[in-house]
DNA sequence: GCTATTGTGAACCTTGCGGTCCAGAATGCA
DNA sequence: TGCATTCTGGACCGCAAGGTTCACAATAGC
């Protein structure tokens, strides 16, 4: 027909995911969407429909990214070194890394909540489903039912926690410690 | 002189500091803050020196209660009940309670961390202080030395990941479990 | 009651946001 | 080569934000 798009969607999208995930929705603007992405207004504007709908687009990649990571490591170790790679990985701050950005769920639903809670609403629904992967490393770990759901909760809110940690620049070791603490536990909980 | 100031500064400031606590800096207007307080434009800046610095105050004074409330917890029951009731406290979603407002410093860490780092970093200093009073609390509790930063720094993670849940508005009993569970834990590591 | 002083409401200003529009450039096809 | 089609840069719009200004209103002292 007539002439082809000029920029490559799949990576614009995540140069602007990556933008969200460090500044989160509020704070980051169309501007410096566009520039990153390196594309114009008119552009946006034709692939997408709105920021807020670009937002949710980008939060439901990271959460679909976030969980294969998750699912593959599952198939390569045994399930609770998995789990604890996953945690370890979330926030060792090696240069140029983005475990200093959090995790983009966590920062969505404390900016959101209250504020738009549809968005607020659709993260923590992410959190859920990371949460249901926890509880079935934990299962496939020999946990009881009802231990794997307990101790997946538990996880979560550790998750949560080390996530929010994250963001604060503190010395690793400060993160580090309470990981192998917790698996720890977890290991002997199980078994 | 003249004209007496109309509004109560501390009642004021009050109304504010709950719009802030709950919405976040950025959602949070002047015309929400005025409309909430009270008062008119020239009488807030009259009394303040714009939007940032106040809400630097309002964090503050934030911060500055919820270490009191702990302090005082520590003065009327042994320190580990002391502990635990704070964390309860923190989340148990009683109607009008704002436990689900999550913990203001918490919530400006996520939003202004890689936006504004001085509000963000102001308020992971007070984070640090509050670990201090959990290591303080610990250190009563019999706890040795190296035990009890090891501890503080766990619950501070804890206390991380609870406040973000305590936003999700999930049922009680996904938070009441595994603070009933760390107790236990941090009991057991302490005797 | 008069006046100097000071707090106040409302109109106003500037800026930057998200979103729209359109003329023109780049292509595929005949 | 000419035309129909579609994507794009940049000007433009409306609006709401934070912040300023100023004329007026309310007091305390005399």
């Amino acid at each position: 027909m007539a002439r082809p798009i000029e920029f490559e969607r799949p990576q614009a999208v995540n140069r602007a995911l990556a933008l969200f995930w460090r500044q989160g929705y509020q704070a980051t603007t169309l501007a410096e969407l566009l520039q990153a992405m390196g594309i114009g207004r008119s552009s946006f504007y034709a692939a997408f429909a709105d920021k807020r709908t670009f937002f949710i687009e980008c939060l439901d990649l990271w959460a679909a990214r976030t969980l294969d990571l998750l699912q593959h490591a599952r198939t390569e170790r045994p399930p609770l070194d998995a789990l604890q790679d996953f945690f370890q990985r979330s926030f060792v701050g090696a240069r140029g890394s983005k475990a200093h950005w959090g995790c983009m769920l966590v920062n969505t639903v404390l900016e959101m909540a209250d504020v738009d809670d549809g968005l607020a609403a659709r993260a923590s629904h992410h959190l859920g489903e990371m949460q249901q992967v926890f509880q079935a490393c934990l299962l496939d770990a020999g946990a009881t039912p009802a231990r794997a759901e307990e101790l997946a909760a538990m996880l979560m809110l550790f998750n949560e926690g080390i996530r929010v940690s994250s963001r604060r620049r503190l010395p690793d070791a400060q993160h580090l410690q309470p990981i192998a603490t917790t698996f720890r536990l977890v290991r002997r909980a199980i078994a």
